[in-house]
DNA sequence: GCAATATACTAGGACATCCAAGGGTTTGGA
DNA sequence: TCCAAACCCTTGGATGTCCTAGTATATTGC
């Protein structure tokens, strides 16, 4: 999108919130920024990746959702609930992959709320090539070091136990 | 938005990928899906903070960069390329701050492409009170420790200067 | 058994991000 | 000097996210 700066401009922010008296949580306001900026990024490789499947980043997720489960199919709130986005996103999910034929969905047989999202063959496919492509050249090449991973994995996973996204 | 779950969803999906064959990639999955969960957790920490302002993150990352320039005036395209988002986001940010009165546009004085962004009173004082806020109320409460926020400072900062980021 | 409450999904709206294109301004090489 | 290439900003369109209702179906409690 640009070239790259001189400066680290996350670096300059610090030293900014530093210089007028906010020298307690410049390094926090620092991580932070920096956590925004990394998904940034990294998200715009996934997509890149994704495109030429005529997958978003979103939509990939809940494919890759439903190719885990043993039936191939969830109930559109359990979905959201693992995904952890809003209900409605996953309506708006659900509408593109429908029209593209990748999932269908189905009344629950028992709940008459429940509306089932239901992996399509041609879904199942395109799930799996996409895991592959975004395995080679995302997740196998995430710039990261192996004790990089672990540390993330573990500080951002108590990160996300002490935000309430689960109780494990 | 929803109630915790039982169980982390990325250690499962982490475990899912290596049931899978993706043994080899598989934690550097869980991380990335870690970085992007933590942004959507801090990203809605910090505009529940900036919303009794007016503000959204965006926003207010205009007016802080602002309030740190010499002038309190920066061309839009060093604007853009400091915040590190598209051209038309920051098109966008400005108009919606030029509403409400927080910024001006101005011609730039020798360039006739350029165009010129300047906080006005009103934009110095509310960004001041919301940078107060968010320094209170998210930067000092990160929820990461001393040595973890050292710690993803380096690791975020060497991912993003290999992303092509910043020199330095 | 029926009314009140809770749940599930969807429609509409506000925002943000990016890309593609268009119109105006500068710069640079022939 | 002059025109093509480069640069700057904006408009319009596609997506995604969330919030606030609104409708339909289940569950609960009296």
């Amino acid at each position: 999108m640009g070239s790259p700066l001189p400066r680290d401009p996350i670096a300059d922010a610090q030293r900014n919130w530093e210089r007028h008296g906010w020298g307690e949580v410049a390094a926090p306001m620092a991580a932070i920024t920096a956590i925004m900026r990394t998904q940034q990024i990294l998200l715009a490789r996934i997509e890149g990746v994704l495109k030429p499947f005529g997958l978003t980043f979103a939509r990939y997720e809940l494919l890759a959702l439903l190719s885990f489960a043993r039936s191939g199919a969830l109930p559109m709130n359990k979905a959201s609930a693992l995904l952890q986005v809003h209900p409605t996103s996953v309506t708006n999910a659900v509408d593109r992959l429908e029209k593209a034929a990748l999932v269908v969905r189905s009344p629950h047989p028992t709940d008459g709320r429940t509306t089932l999202i239901e992996l399509t063959a041609e879904g199942r496919t395109l799930a799996k090539r996409a895991t592959t492509a975004l395995n080679n050249e995302v997740f196998g090449r995430s710039g990261f070091g192996d004790e990089d991973v672990e540390h993330l994995i573990r500080v951002l996973g108590d990160f996300r136990k002490a935000a309430g996204d689960f109780t494990d």
